[in-house]
DNA sequence: TGTATTCTAGTGGTCGGACCTCTCGGACAC
DNA sequence: GTGTCCGAGAGGTCCGACCACTAGAATACA
């Protein structure tokens, strides 16, 4: 909760997300020039830019440089790589990310069985057969795969929910990206998310979940065998305060 | 991920990104005073402050006037507000958090029955009497309440779902926190708390993991009543863009 | 001597105003 | 028509001065 601090940052913040609530802001929108603005809200551009960089790091501003600056539009998104700059300081453990996804993910795609739609299972099947016809491409395959587990957090009917499930999954992608798959592997791995499409689409809540944790929990092990011995343990040292670093920096 | 553009924002955005990943910045490291790092990054202060901002914006430093720029110390956080401004702009519904956070609490609540060490289970039980003890007081209630679903969370051994719950809990407070409970209430409610201890401590994950469910379905509920005919219904206006907006700013 | 007060160096916060770069659409040439 | 060029307008960067806060040192006082 942004204090309505003297400071000029959380004026804007403040003032912004009052428009926002008011609905005199919505998504898409566009927002005077910063000129314009500041000299509106009495404050100078810099503070103005401050402010407006803290909203855009949040995802909820869109800033497009020679265009305009925008409020957020398309499905809600959590700071795109805070989980992955969050994960390189306090050393996240891979297995945990797997994990948080494995978990957020199976109720996804319980949600989406519950509560999906044939619009939903049309993109689902479509992204299935996109899968199955790039089992040789592994940089094809991945863009389907993603989009269809995009499609169930869609079907899931919660936004909030699937907004975690992105910043997850981004944030695993940022951690290893190389991993190119073997053919066979792919194959497999269409099979299961061809059950857990048809698990979803036949209303089946508890085996979408539990077909979608076993798939998951496989892709792990999968990761894990190709990338063993790499990433150091999380560190153990003790802590300290104020350790002055800038020759280090 | 930040892309490594010319942006002087994502430049030092990146270069203390570098900086954590190699272990020559810590959580509770200072970072030099911005006219110095500025000088020695070759940029300007301002666009310095500009990457430091989108940092702090994600929770990863930690500004103090007068003080100096640190790395941020203690348990992982997404940015705090960020939830609660993407709701506000992407209309999110009260049920929507509720269920995000029931699903998240109730397999934190699993994983702590199977992970928790004796340390956890002693601040369980010292909230859980301190939640007896302040039956009579809401506001004194509400902390303990908040640090017992915290040490489940701690005890999870899973930091990054601990960070989402955070998320989404101060979020849910953001909302409302004016919710006076009746006494009667918090009685049941520490009733509840209780047999959640008892069975994360008899490291029972299915028993604890349901009447997290239940607890938290309750709560939901309860809230729901007090709160009826509140907040107006998600807004399914026709979508535009490009909608200059500064007349309304 | 011990305690309260004041001063000051150091660090982040704000300002404004100059100048650079990018986009997009209209004017113009073909 | 079609393609090229150009300029208005928007964000991006920089500078240098000054303000505001914090913590600890220096000082005054009892």
């Amino acid at each position: 909760m942004p204090k309505s601090d003297t400071h000029m940052t959380m004026r804007v913040v403040n003032h912004i997300r009052t428009l926002i609530e008011s609905g005199g802001l919505q998504p898409g929108d566009r927002i005077p020039p910063e000129r314009e603005f500041a000299r509106k809200l009495h404050i100078s551009r810099a503070s103005l830019r401050t402010g407006i960089g803290y909203l855009a790091a949040m995802g909820v501003m869109d800033v497009r440089h020679g265009v305009g600056t925008f409020v957020a539009d398309g499905p809600p998104e959590l700071g795109k790589s805070s989980l992955s700059l969050l994960g390189a300081l306090h050393g996240f453990q891979s297995w945990q990310m797997f994990e948080a996804r494995r978990i957020l993910e199976s109720e996804l795609a319980a949600l989406a069985a519950e509560r999906g739609r044939e619009q939903h299972f049309a993109s689902m099947s479509e992204e299935v057969a996109e899968m199955y016809a790039t089992v040789d491409n592994p940089m094809e395959y991945l863009i389907h795969d993603v989009r269809f587990h995009r499609v169930i957090a869609q079907a899931s009917g919660n936004p909030i929910l699937a907004a975690l499930m992105e910043t997850i999954t981004s944030a695993l992608y940022d951690e290893r990206r190389k991993t190119a798959e073997r053919s066979r592997d792919l194959k497999e791995s269409a099979d299961l998310h061809r059950e857990i499409y048809r698990a979803i689409r036949s209303r089946n809540a508890s085996e979408a979940r539990s077909i979608m944790e076993r798939h998951l929990t496989m892709a792990q092990s999968a990761q894990d065998l190709e990338a063993s011995g790499s990433t150091p343990p999380g560190n153990g040292r003790p802590p300290r305060k104020m350790r002055r670093s800038s020759d280090q920096v």
